[in-house]
DNA sequence: CACCACCAGTAGACAGCGTCTACGCCCGCC
DNA sequence: GGCGGGCGTAGACGCTGTCTACTGGTGGTG
């Protein structure tokens, strides 16, 4: 009855969301989440059957946020299409340095496996967003806007990754990612205008 | 002094990255090593003094074996840059796809925490046969050779990752990840001379 | 030739993990 | 007023990584 009562679903959900923000990957150890939140280490067993049940419904939580801060910045950017991609852009790469826990989480190949992530819900209207985008910012030459999409979208993907793994930064002897971002982008839509 | 006394830090490696190709990551414990290997779980430990330093050294022999299969690709392809980025870039998709297990422990990122995975001796010599490459290949408009190789390389990987992922076919509709390839190329080099 | 020091590998303990199962409690309904 | 059912507890199991005490064999030295 009190005003913590949220239903343990829940709590258990924002728990773990504040464990892997806050500590990282490793940390988001079920035991762990239901000492936070509060409960013995069986209870989240009514819930979520499976660990990774529970992790793939932290991670969708994840997606949504990711979402929810890309439409607040579009909401932000102007009309111009490139200037939108480059926002949408700059929010996935500052969303994965500054939750790296939870943007590794995301994409856990074992939680995709379990089939319990959802992509259609999750990560599906993020892409969406990039598609019309892409359609709008694109030459007519170029490939058609959902290829082009996909190849930016693992364009900025990778940098994400491979920036947070440090590889990147050591081996182009750059020192910010908006460097490669803004390379990324020239080359899938061409040049700026600018 | 039998054949089979190859040392016991080399026959615990090996053992890793054979378990690691054949069950995946999950599949790489310790104890499980050190039982396939023929020993009991506490010998690991004088060679590797802990889990994370034999699961950096299995992760090293897979950057040496893709990096020479890189290079055995590279010496069938022809003097063509372009040819030859095509074929180092379809190289690594393969290794990614084919070797997934693998790929996922050569990025895992508290490995590169520990520092025991040595990018410079490692990941350093991939990296700049592609920078090479791309020396040739770039036009003299493009950016610097090793931004322009950065920001490809993190296109191939992330490729390589969100296809392995699944969400890429779902979402660019397209069923083959050359496609993909061909678009990442050609974004970053401008359009093939074909 | 005897001894000893050393080193590789063994074996058992420990805490933590995910999962499973048997058990109580309490609330709402008949 | 009693009963049923869902929610959470608590303990067990086998597995994990790490730590520590130990043993057996081997090479060098007196």
């Amino acid at each position: 009855m009190s005003e913590g009562e949220a239903g343990l679903r829940a709590r258990l959900v924002a728990a773990g969301v504040d464990l892997v923000l806050r500590e990282g990957q490793s940390a988001v150890s079920l035991r762990e989440i239901a000492r936070r939140a509060g409960v013995s280490h069986g209870a989240p067993r009514r819930y979520f059957p499976t660990h990774v049940d529970l992790l793939s419904a932290i991670a969708r939580e994840g997606f949504a946020d990711l979402t929810a801060r890309v439409e607040e910045t579009l909401r932000a950017a102007g009309p111009d299409p490139r200037t939108r991609l480059v926002a949408l852009a700059r929010t996935y790469l500052d969303f994965a340095a500054a939750h790296h826990g939870m943007f590794e989480l995301m994409f856990r190949h074992d939680l995709l496996a379990s089939g319990r992530l959802r992509l259609r819900e999750t990560s599906l209207p993020l892409f969406t967003l990039l598609v019309d985008l892409v359609a709008q910012a694109r030459q007519p030459t170029d490939a058609p806007a959902p290829v082009l999409a996909g190849a930016l979208w693992a364009n900025l993907h990778g940098i994400a990754q491979l920036w947070a793994w440090g590889s990147l930064p050591l081996a182009t002897g750059v020192t910010d990612d908006d460097t490669l971002l803004r390379a990324a982008l020239d080359a899938h839509l061409g040049p700026a205008p600018h």
